[in-house]
DNA sequence: AGCACGCCGACT
DNA sequence: GTCGGCGTGCTC
């Protein structure tokens, strides 16, 4: 037999099939130890067959198969080959997304177990013998048991046995269940009419996506688990992806308490082994669910019956390194191959899909109301620049000022929202103007206080600071802007006895670092809890009755298109956390731009206000989803060679900008926002096209090699820097 | 990705 | 004269 194999090495020059001898054991979908040249790589097998055209002397045997079952099912290798096509890169890059990453490099151990049973004959034993026979007894009523629990109880025993042929013993594959501790009670699930609706829309609907747009609490995760449990009855398997951020220990007990055994977790957040064994339950079929962050969409499962996305507007959903996929499109190819459907959900959908919804692509399921029909809490917009004429310098508007204060008498949680770490987010030398600037990046430095260092929020880079300016000499040095640790630092002067928690990428380190703060906060630990966006998502902490966004201009005025997009998100996810169970919520939302109508609306919760302003908006300007924002980066070391090259793929680019020119709304080179980032200098062609546009040959453009610079395209890019 | 082959500069 | 720089090309 002929292997049709695809060497594991990611590099365009060896993107192509290589035919191997191979034995019958060989399948497609294996990973194969193949010679290559004179060292030897591992392989995937795309498909088997009878003969090769290649000359049968060159033809080279496979050493051996890796696997003995597939580990890339027929569907997921059709799929690599799609992702290959659709985004450019070698197919060992697309094939390595349906393996777990330390399956690869690291070797993934599997663990066994040796068990032990009684053989069907049993020979005399000395009476004498008194351990053998207790032995022979205890799994007379036992049964089968742990070969390491039988020598703990029996010592030298059960050896003895064992060569006297009494005991059979068995080796037997065990799995790395984690969090197998939380499997709780499983609560009694009745849904309300409108969530009984909405499952049933998505069930009989005709189209394959179906979008849930339901405020915050208004029970999305009961429907989402009630079409995975229906998937799972017809004998179906399932994909529920959430954004890293949301997988939680108290979601991972809600569906092991609902699911049991049969949901698989992948989790970056566990272990190598645990990982690949979650893996491997999927793909042995003993696990049903797949549950996880974006790269769960390669479940290794068939015979999907059902696949999520929650919190569908989440930027986490596209992949920042290459193949540069989006998780529906990809999510989409399976629920098409599958005949199963696709349920998006979102308290604040993407502009893009719920235009999909509303103009009839997808099935649009509302669900305007809370299930407990608390009323969402109060937003009380604060005008900043009245704080600053009245000589207010903190970061804090004397309205929230009160409101914490009576939060705090009355026992009750604050969750204060700023989109900003570190103490100051620039140093600035006030002689010169000098604004202290990362070595690697062009970027200015934020000092922090608790380690007091500047740091790079982009390379990570730590600096000392310096006691004067290293351009003029002058002495005094600036800090401006509020950030996380200032905030904790003014609030601790305010309210001394109040116990205050901060929560940004410094204090959460390690994999469990946020839960661990999550969780102190909500088992009121504190009283304060003061974050970044971090704090927006994840848990629902029933003691909190007040929110407050200090600066809901940071993200508004960035410049993006989304940036209003990601502000309403922002500010109804974090006003969001505010009154849960008891007391009812507030929210200060503090602005220079009082007048803004992103806030209002916002203030409102009036996301169809907020789309109907934002689409005209973007259709007057040209912006997605009415025409698709490309851009090519090329970036390297050195500023010429990248310069250079820049210009050869802005030359290709330009040709396919004449002859479509009126396909292309902008079309310009220039450097990236950030200059530089971690010793890389960064340049771009920015293109604004419409569907007709030929995307195809400006990803062939772009796929030009240069020996130093690295050039990739990006479809509708989250962040421009 | 590796690794060999191959053609020009500074050394024992 | 040789040792070795890394540009170019190949791997079923």
């Amino acid at each position: 037999m002929i292997a049709e194999v695809i060497v594991d090495i990611a590099h365009s020059d060896v993107d192509k099939i290589f035919d191997y001898v191979c034995g019958e054991n060989v399948k497609a979908g294996m990973r194969v130890a193949v010679p290559f040249g004179r060292s030897t790589a591992t392989g995937f097998v795309i498909r088997v067959k009878e003969t090769s055209a290649y000359p049968a002397e060159k033809l080279r045997k496979i050493y051996r198969a890796e696997d003995d079952v597939p580990a890339i099912n027929a569907e997921c290798l059709s799929l690599a080959e799609k992702i290959s096509a659709r985004y450019r890169c070698p197919m060992a890059l697309s094939l390595r997304l349906f393996l777990p990453a330390e399956m690869r490099k690291g070797q993934v151990s599997k663990n066994f177990r040796e068990f032990a049973r009684l053989s069907g004959e049993l020979p005399a034993i000395d009476p004498r013998a008194r351990a053998q026979l207790s032995c022979i007894a205890y799994l007379e009523e036992h049964g089968e048991t742990a070969l390491s629990e039988l020598r703990e109880k029996f010592s030298s025993a059960v050896n003895a046995l064992i060569k006297k042929g009494a005991l059979t013993v068995e080796k037997r594959r065990m799995m790395r269940v984690p969090y197998k501790s939380m499997e709780g009670e499983e609560e009694h699930h009745v849904l309300t009419p409108a969530q009984q609706a909405a499952v049933d829309t998505v069930r009989t609907t005709d189209r394959v996506v179906s979008l849930i747009h339901g405020v915050t609490g208004s029970g999305k995760t009961e429907i989402y688990l009630t079409l995975i449990a229906a998937a799972l009855k017809e004998g179906k398997t399932a994909i529920f992806l959430v954004p890293e951020i949301s997988l939680t220990p108290q979601m991972f007990s809600k569906l092991r308490a609902r699911f049991g055994a049969e949901v698989a977790i992948l989790h970056s957040g566990l272990s190598a082994g645990e990982k690949f064994d979650e893996w491997e339950r999927l793909r042995l079929g003993e696990a049903k669910i797949a549950v996880g962050a974006r790269s769960a969409v390669f479940a290794p499962i068939e015979n999907i019956g059902c696949i999520v996305i929650d919190e569908e507007h989440d930027g986490s959903y596209s992949s920042e390194s290459a193949p540069r996929y989006n998780t529906f499109d990809i999510a989409y190819l399976r629920a098409k191959y599958n005949r199963c459907k696709l349920v998006l959900g979102s308290a604040t959908p993407a502009v893009e899909t719920y235009r999909r919804a509303e103009r009839g692509e997808f099935a649009l399921i509302t669900l305007p109301d809370r299930i407990n029909a608390r009323p969402m809490p109060k937003v009380n917009i604060v005008d900043m620049r009245r704080e600053v004429r009245r000589g207010n310098a903190t970061p804090f508007s004397s309205a929230l000022r009160e409101k914490l204060k009576a939060c705090l008498d009355g026992g009750n949680q604050t969750i204060l929202f700023l989109n900003r770490r570190g103490y100051a987010q620039t140093v600035m030398c006030r002689d010169c103007g000098n604004v202290v600037k990362c070595k690697s990046c062009d970027v200015a430095l934020t000092y922090h206080s608790d380690e007091d260092c500047l740091k790079c929020h982009y390379c990570g880079a730590k600096y000392k600071p310096l006691p004067a300016c290293p351009v003029c000499g002058g002495t005094h040095i600036h800090y401006m802007g509020t950030g996380t640790q200032r905030v904790v630092g003014e609030l601790k002067k305010l309210f001394p006895a109040a116990r205050i928690l901060r929560m940004d990428v410094d204090t959460t380190s390690g994999k469990e670092g946020h839960y661990k703060i999550l969780k102190q906060f909500a088992d009121r630990k504190a009283d304060i809890l003061v974050g970044t966006q971090m704090v927006a998502k994840g848990h629902d902490f029933p003691f909190v009755t007040l929110v407050g966004i200090l600066d809901a201009d940071m993200s508004l005025h960035f410049p993006d298109y989304r940036s209003g997009e990601r502000t309403f998100q922002l500010i109804t996810q974090v006003a969001g956390r505010s009154g849960r169970a008891g007391a009812e919520g507030e929210v200060v939302l503090q602005t220079y731009d009082p007048e803004n109508y992103i806030l209002r609306f916002a203030a409102d919760y009036d996301y169809r206000g907020f789309y109907r302003h934002e689409i005209g908006m973007r259709e007057a300007m040209m912006y997605p989803p009415f025409v698709k924002v490309v851009r090519v980066m090329v970036t390297g070391e050195d500023d010429k060679e990248t310069l250079a090259a820049l210009r050869t793929v802005y030359e290709k680019l330009q040709k396919i900008y004449a002859a479509h020119e009126e396909d292309f709304l902008f079309f310009n080179r220039m450097h990236s926002p950030i200059k530089r980032i971690r010793d890389k200098f960064r340049y771009q062609v920015l293109m604004r096209m419409t569907e007709n546009a030929p995307l195809r040959e400006v990803y062939a453009a772009a796929e030009e090699k240069f020996k130093n610079v690295l050039v990739y395209v990006e479809e509708n890019p989250s962040n421009l820097s």
